[in-house]
DNA sequence: TATACTAGTTTCCATATTGGAAACAAAAGG
DNA sequence: CCTTTTGTTTCCAATATGGAAACTAGTATA
């Protein structure tokens, strides 16, 4: 029986926000994660570099019709470590 | 219908083990619940405190058998406290 | 080209959290 | 008394968190 590996990493509030949502939509614009989250943008800019830094988050950069537009992602690492985070979680809260 | 209400007191790893923990058992002694979360004593006492001054925990003391120990068990309050933050991690992590 | 705007990033600073060791307190036993 | 047991509180250092402001890069506009 495999019951998950609790990351601390994920399991901060925002943080785990941020890989919920992801991990349901498979991408999101930042400026639209950012009204999901009701952060600044600067919080939410170092949130995701803590992810990004652990190889948990891609972050894409795209000009689309005159706009820079920034895509983020879960990578498979960090859709791994979120669910098996999920996994840790279930485990102990039943 | 209802998300529950995320908990930001109960959901720091230690103390969402804590009221985990004495969901399921009810009741436990300071030392178990120490060797259980595998954290020294001052730091155990320290999380207790914070759930107790938020009415969400029960300290009892009682000498027995010359021995001193201290009884932890969610309050009323705590326990639906704690019962609200996992439909809320529910709804998060689906 | 100069200026302004948009979209994030990084810096700065203040506050909060977390953790263990050590000092302390209270109760019980010898 | 002195010691042991059982937590509590103090002390101190390390980390985390958050927003505003400064900064950067790309784009648009005059």
């Amino acid at each position: 029986m495999n019951y998950g590996s609790f990351d601390e990493l994920i399991h901060a509030p925002n943080r785990l926000m941020i890989c919920a949502i992801l991990e349901l939509v498979d991408e999101m614009e930042f400026a639209l994660l950012k009204d999901k989250l009701a952060v600044s943008k600067s919080v939410l800019s170092k949130q995701l570099k803590l992810l990004a830094d652990a190889n948990y988050l891609e972050i894409n950069k795209a000009t689309q019709n005159g706009r820079q537009r920034t895509w983020l992602s879960l990578t498979e690492e960090g859709t791994e470590a979120y669910k098996e985070h999920v996994k840790a979680l279930k485990s102990i809260v039943g």
